[in-house]
DNA sequence: GATATTAGTGGGTCGGGACCCACTATAGGG
DNA sequence: CCCTATAGTGGGTCCCGACCCACTAATATC
């Protein structure tokens, strides 16, 4: 917990301006000192962004996570998919059923084990993947405007080494 | 978007381990360099772990918040957490009503301005603070163990100034 | 061949978060 | 005084994402 009432602004150079919403209304010390809470909150707005951006297409980040799967490990069947995302097999089935129907992936019976469906991706998709890559970037450029190219290296690298690390109990896109 | 087949592992030293859930699953590079994606990734990590914790106590993150909030700055009208915090003035009202039923706060109304409802922290309430606090920590901990404390310093700071940077569209806890 | 197992699907539930509206009580300005 | 704006409250709604179960089709095991 940061120390009292002072709004300590914890190991930072400059509190930079008085910042959020309203003028004089900052968040708790107490929270902002959080990696955790910073890490939930500046996630959670990059995720927002992100989803709205899609949104405006009809896509969810499952659409796209799906696509970039497909596109990065070429085609899989759907049980593939499911291990690797880890989303639930009955919720994909939706998504790759919507995906098919606005032609950005193709399914087929795998022929050596019928059971399975092989999902794989249209140039449509490719197309379509190659755009949303593209927005993501613009967001990205949104939210990490305060930092400058070095910085969001670091950024980047740390987030892959905190991801490498969690035990990744089934969470989403 | 990343290269094609071959996982490259962007701007990264080593992959480290083979790493996800399953052995042989990585997630899609397309995804994993986008530190949009990471960021969304890992917050909601850190958000679910933080969120069950509180859970198990029959709370949650917007609970803590509020009780950070007037640690920190003392005791506030309602309008005011609810300016600084974001969240709605009737969902305030609920969360004010279960920590003050617990015994977590007290609140009076303003004599000046006999509208509004001054909510202060008790001392239970500071001590279930404290508690929660250090639960969040733990979960850092967990989060943040792949880095070291130095690591985790430019994490925080880097955090905090994209934090900073948002334009803070009325988004969660 | 009977049985168990795996892949996919369809149809749900559940809980959380954000949001909204109608309503009361108080304050303040003309 | 009357009228508008503000503070708080108590109902809801809506949209997710995660999860679960029941069921079919195909395969694997013995």
């Amino acid at each position: 917990m940061a120390s009292e009432n002072p709004p300590t602004a914890s190991a930072l150079p400059e509190p930079e301006k008085p910042s959020p919403d309203l003028p004089g209304f900052e968040l708790p010390p107490t929270l902002l000192d959080l990696s955790t809470y910073l890490l939930s909150r500046v996630g959670k707005t990059a995720r927002a962004r992100l989803a709205e951006r899609l949104a405006e297409r009809g896509l969810r980040l499952w659409d796209m996570a799906v696509l970039a799967s497909l596109v990065d490990f070429g085609p899989q069947a759907q049980r593939d998919l499911v291990r690797r995302l880890g989303l639930d097999p009955s919720d994909l089935a939706k998504v790759a059923d919507q995906l098919a129907a606005a032609g950005y992936v193709e399914r087929a019976r795998d022929r050596a084990d019928r059971r399975r469906v092989s999902v794989s991706i249209t140039d449509a998709g490719r197309a379509l993947l190659a755009e949303l890559d593209g927005q993501a970037r613009a967001v990205q450029d949104e939210v990490l405007a305060p930092l400058d190219a070095g910085e969001r290296q670091v950024l980047q690298s740390l987030l892959l080494r905190v991801h490498r690390g969690t035990g990744e109990r089934r969470t989403g896109p």
